[in-house]
DNA sequence: GACACTGTAACTATTATTATTACAGTTATT
DNA sequence: AATAACTGTAATAATAATAGTTACAGTGTC
């Protein structure tokens, strides 16, 4: 999978560890040790379907929306790496049975599991996530 | 998710659908519309694992070392795409305490995901595979 | 108007994946 | 024993995916 569901989940957490629940791109970039242009593409991505709302000009920043325990991994998965998990297969093959229709009876079934893993996903809010990492300190 | 995972899926169906069980690195690569080198190298990690085995020199080639409906995608999932689940996190970033342990947080969170997704792809076999393709025809 | 932000596009750099080449080792066939 | 058809694997090249960087327009605050 790629970094973008890491950077999301760090960049709520923050967020939600943070007294105003507000802070910049910048000040998030420099906690996930990235660069500020790529916190803001993620969370362009989690505005868009209305997780968090932003802020332009100075004193500005991302803030949520919505309530940390209401936001589940499962949203925040299919928001930035929704069908990742679905395996790459080479062409299409027509001149082969298996060739020709393998693609489809992986991507159904990895469909499935895409669904089975929201599931699971699901059972954690990014309220779960700040808990666990408050135990780890 | 890479393609070993759909590569090695592909030559084990062949492999079923084949009249003696048996073919080559190039006829599957045909098949898959891949290198027949990248065949070999996937279908060796099967082989170390038991799965297959493979038999060198004129009219040699790969063939089942076990049934097809006592592989499971599981199996193949755990040996050519095991771990490919978990989200890339940045670097550790200890000044900070989000960036500090969030990436134990996310790794122990998709430890159990990929253990869940195992059991959701221990359900279908090879044969399971085979049977699907078939009525796609 | 100066400053501090976001939003995005364009481009570059880095990394991961795949293809290709090369060749040593193995076995069947003649 | 020579040849041909295979696997095994390393090394390298090509391609694709990911991430970083630069640039700048737009927006809100002071």
């Amino acid at each position: 999978m790629n970094s973008d569901f890491s950077l999301a989940v760090h960049s709520l957490t923050l967020l939600t560890l943070l007294p105003d629940h507000m802070s910049s791109s910048d000040a998030i970039a420099e906690s996930a040790s990235v660069h500020p242009v790529r916190i803001r593409k993620v969370l362009s991505l989690l505005r868009k379907q209305g997780l968090i709302k932003s802020k332009e000009g100075t004193g500005g920043g991302f803030i949520f929306a919505s309530n940390p325990s209401e936001i589940t991994l499962r949203e925040i998965y299919k928001i930035t790496s929704g069908g990742s998990l679905q395996p790459k297969c080479p062409d299409v093959n027509n001149s082969c049975v298996v060739g020709a229709n393998m693609k489809d009876v992986l991507c159904s079934i990895f469909l499935d599991a895409e669904d089975h893993l929201g599931e699971f996903l699901g059972q954690y809010s990014i309220e779960d996530v700040v808990k666990s990492l408050k135990q780890k300190q």
